[in-house]
DNA sequence: TTACTAAAAGACAAAAAGGTCTTTTAGTAA
DNA sequence: TTACTAAAAGACCTTTTTGTCTTTTAGTAA
């Protein structure tokens, strides 16, 4: 559904808020270990996160990165839209330039429901949200990847 | 949804079905303009195909490429399959290894529907169905790409 | 203030996806 | 049988995605 890049960025920081729900500030060590990702493509990606305000950062020791904690929810179309996107919420299935329902390709119809779906999905979790999935014993081992 | 390689396939099939339905057999330079795509990399796609089995070729004055009229519809599951596939249909979109729902990831239980949506799409649709609707006159133009 | 820890920056590299080009082969029609 | 048309084959190229590595900067604690 998502490239790599948007998937890593999901997964460290769903384990980043996570660990700041008991009070601790992950390393990019720790992160990319934990949610199996490269640490240097990991630490790469939350570096622009940091720069572009999504999560913050401390530098040395018992440094790590961390939530703002004064900051809204962070939905998951949000993030999406800044590494660059889910081509499923936006394109033709088909392949058309001009493809809707005046004008549709032969798959609209059905395709139609699925983008609305997906929206819906994206729209409806934060990397809070589904941290808290976790905390809430959904899920046995944190690093079942 | 699709890649680059399926989506053409998608359209120049869907062409080829579209024109055979008026007993011609176009031939690859129409498709490519027709279906706005690469020629030469459409080119290479329709050869997979022939050698596949999906579809027949002539080569010469008067050939092209053309579905054999005893064989069964081609479903989109099964172009899609033999292209290399459509990862939503395979994928935990958390990227999980092993996400099923014993061991959900926190996005299973909205991705599950979603991905069962697009099941049924490429199972429901051939080739030849989606020519049909073009010929019902749901479409204006062919090359509305 | 020194030693250590950890993030920041960015050049570089590998792999995959997407695409082009040239030559060969096969068939058709005149 | 010649000229033409069209697909087949495959080497090669470009871009994007994914990822690595090294150096620098900043902050903490002792």
């Amino acid at each position: 559904m998502f490239n790599k890049e948007t998937e890593y960025a999901l997964r460290a920081l769903v384990y980043i808020q996570l660990q700041n729900f008991s009070e601790r500030r992950p390393g990019i060590v720790e992160i990319a270990k934990e949610i199996d990702a490269p640490q240097s493509f990991s630490a790469k990606i939350l570096q622009r996160m940091v720069k572009q305000g999504v999560v913050k950062s401390l530098k040395g020791k018992g440094g790590g990165f961390f939530f703002d904690k004064e900051k809204d929810d962070l939905l998951i179309k949000d993030l999406v839209s800044l590494i660059g996107g889910n081509k499923l919420l936006t394109e033709c299935g088909f392949g058309l330039k001009h493809c809707d329902c005046n004008n549709p390709c032969p798959l609209h119809d059905q395709y139609l429901p699925i983008k609305e779906a997906v929206n819906n999905l994206v729209s409806s979790e934060s990397i809070q949200s589904l941290a808290k999935k976790y905390t809430k014993g959904l899920f046995i081992k944190t690093n079942n990847i």
